[in-house]
DNA sequence: CATTTGACTTTCG
DNA sequence: ACGAAAGCCAAAT
C-alpha cells in the first residue's frame, strides 16, 4: 500500500502544460475515488514541499477552486500554457487530460521514484 | 487517540 | 445558474 499522498503528488506532476485535471479526478487516478478534499489538503499544505504544477488542477465543471492572490496567479499560469477561461470556468471537454492508458502501468513506477526525492 | 482541517463534490431548491 | 447543506476522508494537530 502506497501512501496516499505520494500517488496524488505523483498524478499532479504528470498532468502536461495546457491540460487540468480536477480534484476528483486526480483522486481517482491516485487510486482514491472520493478523495478529492486529500488532493485540496495535499495542495495547501505540499505544493511548497514538491514542486507541483498546481495551477492544473481545477474545481468540478472547470470551476478555479482557488481565492484571492492565487487564483489571479491560476488564471495567469493556465492562460500562459493556452488554457482559457470563458467566464468563470474552463471548458473541461477541450482541457482536460486524458491520460494514455499505458501511463496507469507506470503509475507504481513512478510513485516509487517520487518517493525517493 | 479524538478532533480539526481542507485550493472538494453532489444534491436540492 | 447559483448558494446552502450535507457528504466526504485521510493527513495534520
Amino acid at each position: 500500500m502506497i501512501h496516499q499522498s505520494a500517488a496524488i503528488v505523483t498524478v499532479i506532476k504528470s498532468i502536461p502544460a495546457g491540460k487540468v485535471l480536477t480534484y476528483g479526478k486526480v483522486a481517482e487516478l491516485a487510486g482514491y475515488p472520493g478523495g478529492a478534499r486529500q488532493v485540496a489538503r495535499t495542495l495547501h499544505t505540499q505544493s511548497k514541499a514538491y514542486r507541483l504544477p498546481w495551477h492544473r488542477v481545477v474545481g468540478a465543471g472547470g470551476k478555479i477552486a482557488t481565492k484571492g492572490q492565487a487564483y489571479e496567479d491560476q488564471v495567469r499560469l493556465l492562460e500562459a500554457e493556452g488554457v482559457m477561461l470563458e467566464k468563470t470556468r474552463i471548458r473541461l471537454p477541450i482541457y482536460e487530460w486524458q491520460p494514455d492508458p499505458r501511463w496507469f502501468m507506470t503509475l507504481e513506477d513512478q510513485i516509487q521514484a517520487s518517493n525517493l526525492l
